[in-house]
DNA sequence: GCCGATTTGTCCGTATGTATC
DNA sequence: CGATACATACGGACAAATCGG
């Protein structure tokens, strides 16, 4: 498996990061000294350490050295980030889990739906609703629109095991874009029903649609979360001028 | 004020993408035709081009070409991206806004204070609690702790009008980074003393740590928002291989 | 407070690899 | 298969910010 450059150098920095070989706070070696460490170009060097400012592993500022700002931190929640299936997700985070498929049908997009999921009316949709077990607890309730003419013979095993497998390795579907967008919403008869709630009568919400590599949307996904297993992550930089 | 040349392009597009010039799911132009349109280099539209995709403007695959993936959208709530004020936040959603300081001390870290914040134990601290006013409904508490060796003689004027322009213009204090978690939590008793929660009784949270330009951090904050007004967006890619 | 060395930021032109069409 | 398009990489140049003497 050939690994880009960049990739290679990025990996690696991160390691000795995360490995506190490259200590929080401490200063690490120029994109000059680098290219003889790692026997690149400077952008090569530049290219990595991009992506590390991305994921908040380090900071740089002009004129001035790269500082490593990454502390190790404790995963005891659900946390979200990236593009990932549920399975992924739990699995990271170290939980046994288990699925649920509450429903499964072919419906057509009305106004109502085409408005809530940027679906064109008249799209014929799967309608799927899974519970989502972790720890033996229901805790999110997972509701998706598939559209048909992408997501073929949608059964309920595939649903059961994972939709996305089953899309990137039998329908070779590329997953490309995903907007999200994080709310928190009061809970409806739907969610009490379904999932463990206690004294909770909201839920961390995440909505996301879905594209394909030829930009066509197909897919939202709704995910409801009992809000104490529901973190999401970021880093957000300032720059000399913001982009709007 | 001299723009670098990517953000030109950068801006220049984004506009023609908002505008529909370059309509949702059209093709644009490829690189090698940008760099005759706008006369630079190719790596100069690429940096552009990257800064329109983590936005979610356009999606990109390689050999095949560029296309749209913007849409515009409704803004009805209180949205929340990259490192902007409650002012700025507040303008850009087009509300009226007002903030009420409830609390203003100076502290010292103590071992609970300091395992929330990400301070050291024994930091002096300054203990901010503000209400911020949406169309003069009280839907946001602000819990802010500042380093009061970067942010000096805090006063409640200061605290009423912005932190953040005392921070950066008066004491010229970069913000550089910010790490972000999103949780939703049970209402304490203090968030129902201060907030108009209706029948919530979970509040949308945004905690944060945040660097200045020498990778100090100088501030911990923590925005308890009434559910309803809370919105976090954001654009996921998915690469050849995630980078984790 | 100034100056020069260092370091990051921007930009260019070119070359080669790889996926798409 | 060939043409096109994006991805990666190199090396050089200059600008802008920082930092130490």
């Amino acid at each position: 498996m050939p690994e880009s450059r960049f990739e290679n150098v990025y990996m690696d920095l991160k390691n000795k990061i995360e490995t506190q070989e490259y200590a929080f706070h401490s200063i690490i070696p120029s994109e000059n000294d680098f290219t003889e460490i790692y026997n690149c170009s400077r952008s090569t060097i530049r290219r990595a350490l991009a992506e590390l400012i991305k994921r908040g592993y380090i900071q740089v500022r002009q004129g001035s050295r790269v500082r490593v700002i990454y502390e190790p931190v404790e995963r005891n929640v659900f946390k979200i980030g990236g593009i990932e299936s549920f399975k992924e997700a739990a699995k990271r985070n170290g939980f046994s889990y288990g699925t649920k498929v509450v429903k499964l049908e072919k419906i057509i997009a009305d106004e109502e739906i085409s408005a809530r999921t940027g679906f064109k009316i008249g799209d014929e949709l799967y309608d799927v609703q899974r519970i989502r077990y972790i720890d033996s607890k229901a805790l999110i309730l997972d509701k998706n629109y598939f559209l048909a003419s992408v997501v073929k013979d949608l059964t309920e095993e595939i649903a059961e095991s994972s939709i996305y497998d089953y899309l990137e390795n039998t329908l070779k579907v590329k997953i490309m874009t995903s907007k999200r967008k994080m709310t928190t919403e009061l809970a409806t008869t739907e969610d009490k029903m379904y999932l463990e709630l206690g004294d909770y009568n909201c839920l961390a919400i995440v909505s996301g649609r879905v594209f394909n590599d030829a930009s066509l949307q197909f897919e939202y996904t709704e995910s409801r979360h009992r809000p104490d297993y529901f973190c999401f992550e970021d880093t957000a930089t300032r720059h000399r001028k913001r982009l709007p």
